[in-house]
RNA sequence: GCUGAUGUGGCUUAGCCGGUAAAGCACCACCUUGGUAAGGUGGAGACCACGGGUUCGAGUCCCGUCAUCAGCUCCA
């Protein structure tokens, strides 16, 4: 008898269980099958024996969905427990998540962390109890009375969304049932390491408008070694979060009375980000961008005009008065761009032009928003409009593409994603302008990922409100999704500003508008790069690239004249002549992340040498000045990423 | 903004059941001039986020405000 299995067909006797077969895929270890389908219907009982040829899906502890399944019963185990202990808690969904799964629940009173490990106890009595989850098939109308008789009202109005005639299932274990479509594992007890993370609100539905169900997350793993490695890596990614480098390494601080959200960039900080932007400015420089500088405020008429006020004024700061005209704090740039434009005739021989600044914005965000430099009320953006022909979009576009990823191999980005974001056509009136223009768009952006093999995903609803977007995704080491980059393809704003340029047969033509950020915030870009390195900056951006450190103070006027050298040269120094022992300022250096030290003493200072450490603990002793110039001098160059 | 938690010298933290604050690092002084991740001694520094309340008495209990943290909604 023949069984198709997922990637192969293999030869069994007739009167073969499912769970044998699972058994013998799966290498013999004692926690197998969990579910899985029969000629693409799903399996009721594992232990039905098999007679004739047939395809089998099954899911194992080997299979790539596994995790899920595992992450989403025990979400059901958790609803389970909380059932058992607070029965008048009503349930809405409890989904698995990428690394866990959370569940949220309406409670009638609320529950604080003290009652995590209380439910997880409980959890680990059903997982001991070792129950058989059941799937059933029930009506609709069955699915409404068995939740009705549960007193779960948000299941019940769950179950009236449905289809009519569709099928539902039912999952039980021990006293408990469920509605969920499934799949899950066998039983209960093959929950092995599991653990509640945390607890927090969440909106019913997901939309602010609604009331706030308690949610709780959790992790599950198949080993407790895996767990144990989750655990470790958060604690790894609590020490490159940016938040604290950037307080023990001196680059930015927030003070409550200066603002929160409001970042204050510290002097290794402030050289940090000139070393970005004049980094930046000269590239773009250099492929004809043209640097203007405008103010961080504008006539509250001007965003009247951009559509901003209307689309987008709930995050900006309230408009100020002044002799009866109003002002506000700009939260981008584009409408000051837009008035240069048209302050000159433009002759299609002067397209594209690219009009850059590295410019202050202001956006009100949410105080619950806020975090570090990764979300703030005041950022700078190193931001261009490409005005120019429709003819230009695709080189344009690319051209920018091609910058991003000239600058991310200079940083060393690997981790980044591609992302094209359109607009949610269920949601229309968030966006300008009509479905063809859109349509175009939308299809001009995906063809130049396409053309140039970009590797990309589109995500709708993620377009801006005047135009689809290319957006270059990130992780941060809080795991949140944020954008580094944006290319954004915009009719819109032309149109509303009323822009033209005269074309070859000496007509009137409206540009097109191309808005990028390489660094779409300059603060959020150097939070990713503190993560990214772990806080060793490369040299070529590092705030203190040398630390010159006597040995004594008899060296001390060595290092001095040494440190004079170099700064000379152009290396951004700082000099330890302090009375410490030597042992003592290589330790400082070495936390402050100084990429080298010179390690000056009598023998160096005799000799006209200089002996070298770096931040990796490699030692160079007695080489030249010249020599260990010209070794920094690459690096810088090379912009090397390693240490 | 919403839900929950947290808030002690510059930093990291201790402070049991309410009896007017403790340590390490950093800082200052003195001693030490020492070769690749912390030399020694001494000193200064906190009305315990802020404002109310309960109490004979509050860092500790209650309420409010502000800020921070996690998540939700939103987002460069």
């Amino acid at each position: 008898m023949k069984i198709k299995l997922r990637d192969e067909e293999r030869e069994f006797e007739s009167g073969v269980t499912t769970l044998d077969i699972a058994k013998s895929i799966s290498e013999g270890l004692a926690r197998v099958a969990v579910c899985g389908k029969i000629n693409g219907e799903e399996l009721i009982d594992l232990n039905l024996p098999i007679t004739e040829d047939c395809s089998l899906e099954i899911i194992t502890n080997k299979s790539p969905e596994y995790a899920e399944v595992l992450r989403h019963s025990t979400a059901h185990v958790l609803a389970q427990a909380v059932k058992t202990i607070f029965p008048t808690a009503k349930l809405w969904v409890g989904p698995a998540t990428k690394d866990g799964f959370y569940y949220d629940i309406d409670f009638k009173t609320p529950i604080s962390n003290d009652d995590l490990p209380v439910i997880e106890d409980e959890m680990n009595k059903i997982i001991k109890a070792n129950f058989d989850i059941v799937r059933k098939e029930v009506t609709k109308a069955d699915a409404i009375k068995i939740m009705k008789e549960n007193n779960e009202p948000y299941k019940v109005e769950l179950i009236e969304g449905f289809d009519d005639h569709e099928m539902i299932t039912t999952y039980t274990q021990g006293d408990y049932i469920e509605v969920c479509r499934g799949p899950h594992i066998k039983s209960t007890g093959m929950i092995k390491a599991f653990k509640l993370t945390k607890i927090s609100g969440a909106y019913l539905k997901g939309d602010s408008k609604n009331k706030m169900l308690t949610r709780i997350y959790g992790v599950v793993f198949d080993k407790k070694s895996e767990m144990d490695e989750y655990f470790k890596n958060l604690e790894e990614a609590m020490k490159r979060d940016h938040r604290k480098l950037g307080k023990d390494l001196g680059i930015f601080m927030f003070d409550e009375l200066i603002g929160r959200g409001l970042p204050v960039w510290l002097p290794k900080g402030f050289l940090l980000r000139r070393t970005l932007t004049d980094y930046i400015m000269n590239k773009e420089l250099a492929l004809g961008y043209k640097h203007v500088m405008t103010p961080s405020l504008g006539n509250i008429n001007l965003y009247k005009t951009s559509g901003h006020w209307a689309h987008y004024q709930s995050s900006m700061f309230p408009a100020m008065e002044v002799e009866d005209e109003g002002y506000v704090l700009r939260p981008m740039n584009c409408p000051h761009h837009m008035v240069i434009f048209k302050a000159f005739q433009h002759s299609y021989r002067d397209l594209p032009l690219r009009i850059a600044e590295i410019a202050n914005d202001f956006r009100y965000e949410a105080s619950g928003t806020l975090v570090g430099l990764e979300r703030v009320r005041a950022f700078s953006q190193n931001d261009c409009h490409i005005f120019c022909t429709p003819e230009q979009i695709k080189s344009e576009v690319e051209g920018v593409i091609k910058l991003i990823l000239d600058v991310y191999k200079d940083f060393g980005f690997k981790n980044y994603k591609f992302r094209l974001s359109l607009r949610d056509v269920n949601n229309k009136d968030k966006y300008f302008g009509n479905d063809e223009l859109w349509e175009k768009s939308e299809k001009a952006l995906r063809e130049i990922l396409n053309a140039n093999k970009v590797n990309y995903y589109e995500a709708v609803g993620e377009a801006a409100f005047y135009g689809p977007k290319i957006d270059v995704q990130v992780v941060s080491a809080l795991g949140h999704d944020i954008t580094l980059s944006t290319i954004q393809l915009d009719y819109q704003l032309p149109e509303k500003f009323e822009l033209e340029y005269v074309d070859e047969n000496n007509n009137k033509c409206r540009p097109v508008v191309i808005h990028r950020a390489v660094f779409g915030s300059l603060d959020r870009s150097i939070a990713f790069i503190l993560e990214e390195t772990k806080g060793n900056l490369p040299t070529w951006i590092a705030p203190v690239q040398v630390k010159v450190i006597s040995v004594s103070e008899k060296s001390a006027s060595y290092a001095e004249g040494v440190a004079k050298q170099l700064e000379i040269k152009g290396i951004r120094i700082e000099l330890d002549n302090s009375d410490e022992r030597i042992g003592y300022k290589i330790r400082s250096a070495q936390l402050e992340k100084v990429p080298y030290m010179f390690i000056l003493g009598e023998n160096e200072a005799n000799s006209n040498k200089v002996s070298i450490r770096k931040r990796s603990g490699e030692e160079i002793n007695n080489i030249s000045l010249e020599e260990a110039y010209k070794m920094i001098k690459e690096d810088i160059d090379e912009k090397r990423i390693s240490n």
